[in-house]
DNA sequence: AAACGAAATTGAAATGAATACAAACTTGTC
DNA sequence: GACAAGTTTGTATTCATTTCAATTTCGTTT
């Protein structure tokens, strides 16, 4: 996704396209390693110095609420962003604290998610796994 | 769950059971509310007022490790703890803010958790719905 | 029963993610 | 060029959680 793909895919989601939402969506999709808003500021920063932690957290928060960006809650301490929202599980290394993605199991496809017995009106669906990652666990043997 | 029970399921998990942790484990299980910590706090203090924050803090990790209790991260902004730990996902109520159980997918049955193709070791599995619960749509139909 | 020591508990202080808010800045429109 | 709506910015604040040193509890030994 290049500068022009940001600027359209927000204007499609009803978001307008400023300097610091393109450089966000982009950095989000071209990174895909779930960072959390201050990395994304730490990251960003550099390239856009008059950049503000708050814009940084308006901006995610805008992203999550038009569906341009999903908020993962998986780590207890901060939020983590995904700028891939199609529906995939998502694994956090304990030791290494990397997250990766992961195909949801074959009978949890898009919309397909029954939430039991209850009447209630289910808009999100996250599976977390938390585990040691393969190359912790080889690090350590 | 009495507090004899607490009792000897705290030492089965190799937990000294402390009056603070008897209190706390016996609350969780009795109340499936999925308090957070600072409601255990405040709910536990009148009958015990010499309990500090920090230990609940402490004995709730404790739980954790243990495997005694189960720690959600399904709100961002705070954790909170299920007495319950055979595994079930959970609903939390975007509007209320209530978390509900729910059974878990047919083909998610404990230990059935295929994380995908990596040879990574997972130890804990959370599915976590969000929309808005039975009660609230009704309410603002 | 008193003394001891390890473990648990406590309260105060510190940390750190996230939010609130008001001022300054952009951007498109007249 | 002035105006207005919407964005961005920095500072100050909130609040969940952790750190840490001092105190207390509890089981064991003398």
């Amino acid at each position: 996704m290049d500068t022009a793909d940001a600027y359209t895919f927000l204007l499609e989601r009803g978001i307008k396209p400023s300097q610091q939402r393109i450089a966000l969506l982009e950095y989000l999709v071209k990174h895909p390693v779930h960072p959390t808003a201050d990395e994304l500021y730490s990251r960003l920063s550099p390239t856009m110095p008059t950049l503000s932690k708050t814009t940084v957290y308006n901006t995610l928060r805008l992203f999550v609420e038009k569906g341009a960006a999903q908020m993962l809650t998986i780590d207890g301490r901060q939020a983590c962003f995904d700028g891939d929202v199609r529906p995939h599980a998502h694994f956090l290394c304990k030791r290494c604290g990397r997250i990766f993605d992961l195909p949801l199991p074959e009978h949890m496809g898009a919309g397909r998610f029954p939430p039991g017995p209850e009447r209630c009106c289910v808009e999100e669906v996250q599976l977390y796994y938390r585990g040691i990652c393969a190359d912790c666990l080889e690090r350590e043997a």
